[in-house]
DNA sequence: CGGGAGTTGACAACGGTTCTCAACTTTCGT
DNA sequence: ACGAAAGTTGAGAACCGTTGTCAACTCCCG
């Protein structure tokens, strides 16, 4: 039962994911740094926008080319919204999930070994392997009572 | 700690989802009778193409408007797969979740008062209310393996 | 029976994502 | 260092699941 702080517009800096592997290009580290400048998920639209604001022009289908590749690799966390738009963002190294505020959107990083060991006893128990999971909590934040 | 069975291609019928409000046409008691007839995922264009095998004739579109109107009002479960699609399945009341295969779809319904109450705690915690969740379990099946 | 609200279906439009392919980089072998 | 092979890029087209459009049709109620 531990948490972060919520991640507002949080712009902190941080590492950027590793390019394991591929090569080192002007465009992957630049979409690898973009990754590193939020903490919340993004669609790759979104990424691509914020690389051409920064001046950085990056092709569309690179971009998705980049994600997709570290997704791949573990690198960045990829998971679909409500409506099936992929987004992504570079993972802490700690598997946790998100408290989200239903109306402005702040997020809470929460983990709990509880979940985790559950739904692993679960899937054990139905012989399942290989096991993932998805699980955000949806409710509104203290500020929009 | 709770489950029901695998629910593999499983072809025994079931009570089809009620109509709750939409006037009962042909073509959406077409759609909830499908629904009755497999118990996993099913993606809409699956249904579709199930109802033209049947003889039923029911239009694309229809099918997806029904579907989506059953997924608001809590008679089937909605969620997507990996790539995005959309893909349904009629539900049983009970509040609970989902352990798929990503390989065949194949699912058990799971719940745990655990989970439940953790999430709860989490939100609470923070301040939060008037709080939800999701949570899917991902896996490869034993028939799968 | 009549009329308005609700529903349908063919088809177009949409939007996110992937594909294509020629031009361009990077990496190696020598 | 040089050149060729392999990998990467970007613009645009193609794809495909899904949603919108709208005239024709159904259902329900008086």
């Amino acid at each position: 039962m531990t948490s972060t702080e919520p991640t507002q517009p949080s712009t902190q800096p941080s590492t950027p994911p590793s390019l394991s592997g591929a090569r080192p290009t002007r465009q992957r580290r630049a979409v690898a740094e973009a990754l590193a400048s939020f903490t919340d998920f993004r669609s790759a639209q979104e990424i691509h926008e914020l690389l051409g604001s920064r001046g950085e022009t990056v092709g569309l289908a690179t971009v998705y080319r980049t994600l997709q590749r570290l997704a791949d690799a573990g690198e960045v966390d990829m998971l679909r919204t409500e409506d099936g738009e992929a987004i992504y963002r570079r993972c802490s190294d700690a598997h946790h999930h998100h408290l989200v505020c239903r109306s402005c959107g702040a997020t809470v990083e929460v983990e709990g070994p509880a979940v985790e060991r559950w739904t692993g006893a679960i899937a054990d128990e139905h012989g399942y392997f290989d096991v993932s999971h998805t699980l955000e909590i949806f409710g509104t934040c203290p500020a929009c009572r």
